[in-house]
DNA sequence: CTTCGCCAGATCGTTTGACAATCTGTCACG
DNA sequence: CGTGACAGATTGTCAAACGATCTGGCGAAG
């Protein structure tokens, strides 16, 4: 692993199918698309200007991702989240993201360390602008790159199972309260901690930063069903 | 969670996409599939005797699990693993399988310790059959059981990635040496530590119960590697 | 009033067929 | 030998149609 990155990199095909992804993504990121909304193959489809069969592609794959939910002839919802789920995802990621960032404090290199300064960065100026969305995308990209520049091959393939998890953790923090110099706080520590290398405070500190951050979700999660006759909503 | 099954359960649609699937991983774990194959649509949906875009469909499942590896307008083929992928599985395996073995024995009703006997009965009966392929399907059923019972949401959407894995470890095993006496004692030994409740046996016996399996399916790896020269492959 | 059966409409699942997009290998030419 | 053109194979996408399933509404019977 030589550890650095080629001047020209190959020009990547994009299918249909892969940009519909994106946009779903992004609906979903920002709202748009609600929990437990009805996403029919036709109308979105039409809604992005392809073939039913392309979106149809688009949405198995986001169901296999776990960000929409199909039966069987009944169709397909944007998964819902509840207090119990954030609580199992908490207790996988603590384990699975501890390990990724061990072996980035490990990675004598360094290129981890720097691509998750560059992540962290990038997240800071985004909190800085105000702008909710920009940020929890820039939030889920410095939490990607802690999976993905572990360099563990299964981390990377379970990200998106992950990624799919947190979005819709995201969306219920927007919707109700957002905290930019908190989370900044948060994410400077954690990356800190990571390139400290010191592996006892690595371990606590990914279990706390998760574990609080899960805690946080369900307790707001738990007030909207307090005001769920709130008309906002 | 009342512990029980229902006498009727409802009976549950099977597209032609899921008996593809089906289909398909059969053939992955008997090996008629082999690695590195290449897996076109049009053959695959006239073997099936289903239409292309249903294979299509099927194939794209299999993808998103890490069975099939697809590049855009390339063609996909069947995966292919490596020891570092190997040892990657096991080292996000280990502290999964062990969150998922201790929800198992704290949970007071013991329905999941039940099942995981089940699991355990049918895989010992498997084994005395002597027949490897029967046995790496009850194998499988096993680990999917620890995962399904813990009742954890994340884990049952993870098991489809780690399953696709481990199938390719068996790959490995059932093409080189098989020993079902071991895999027996293997299997009984760590149903009855979890079994126990002695959480701290637990951790250890899931550990080495994962750590050993990747270090013998490396090992026949490199083997495999060195006489690579063999006609018979 | 309740329950059951029937039917229509909506949508998903699948098939067929065609065409566009991309890749790969071969051949001819400079 | 290198380059460009072309053909063939396969994948990606689209359109159209039909089969399969589900849901809701309505009318009839008890």
């Amino acid at each position: 692993m030589p550890g650095q990155q080629p001047a020209l990199t190959p020009i990547a095909n994009t299918t249909r199918r892969e940009t519909a992804v994106i946009a779903i993504r992004r609906a979903l990121l920002s709202g748009e698309l609600k929990p437990g909304q009805r996403v029919k193959e036709t109308e979105l489809a039409e809604s992005l200007g392809i073939s039913r069969p392309t979106a149809r592609e688009a949405m198995n794959q986001l169901i296999s991702e776990g960000s929409l939910v199909q039966e069987p002839y009944k169709g397909v919802r944007v998964a819902v989240s509840s207090p119990a789920v954030v609580l199992d995802v908490a207790e996988v990621r603590m384990p699975l993201e501890t390990v990724a960032a061990l072996r980035l404090a490990r990675d004598a290199s360094g290129e981890g360390i720097a691509r998750l300064r560059r992540a962290l960065d990038a997240h800071l100026a985004a909190l800085s602008t105000g702008d909710a969305l920009f940020s929890s995308r820039t939030h889920l990209d410095l939490h990607r790159t802690v999976w993905e520049a572990s360099g563990n091959e299964m981390l990377k393939k379970m990200w998106p199972l992950v990624e799919s998890q947190i979005m819709m953790a995201l969306n219920v923090d927007q919707g109700v309260f957002h905290a930019p110099e908190r989370d900044a706080e948060l994410h400077q520590r954690l990356v800190d901690v990571i390139a400290s290398g010191d592996e006892d405070a690595i371990v606590a500190e990914v279990r706390a930063h998760i574990s609080n951050s899960a805690e946080s979700v369900v307790g707001m999660m738990r007030e909207d069903v307090l005001e769920d006759a709130s008309p906002a909503r």
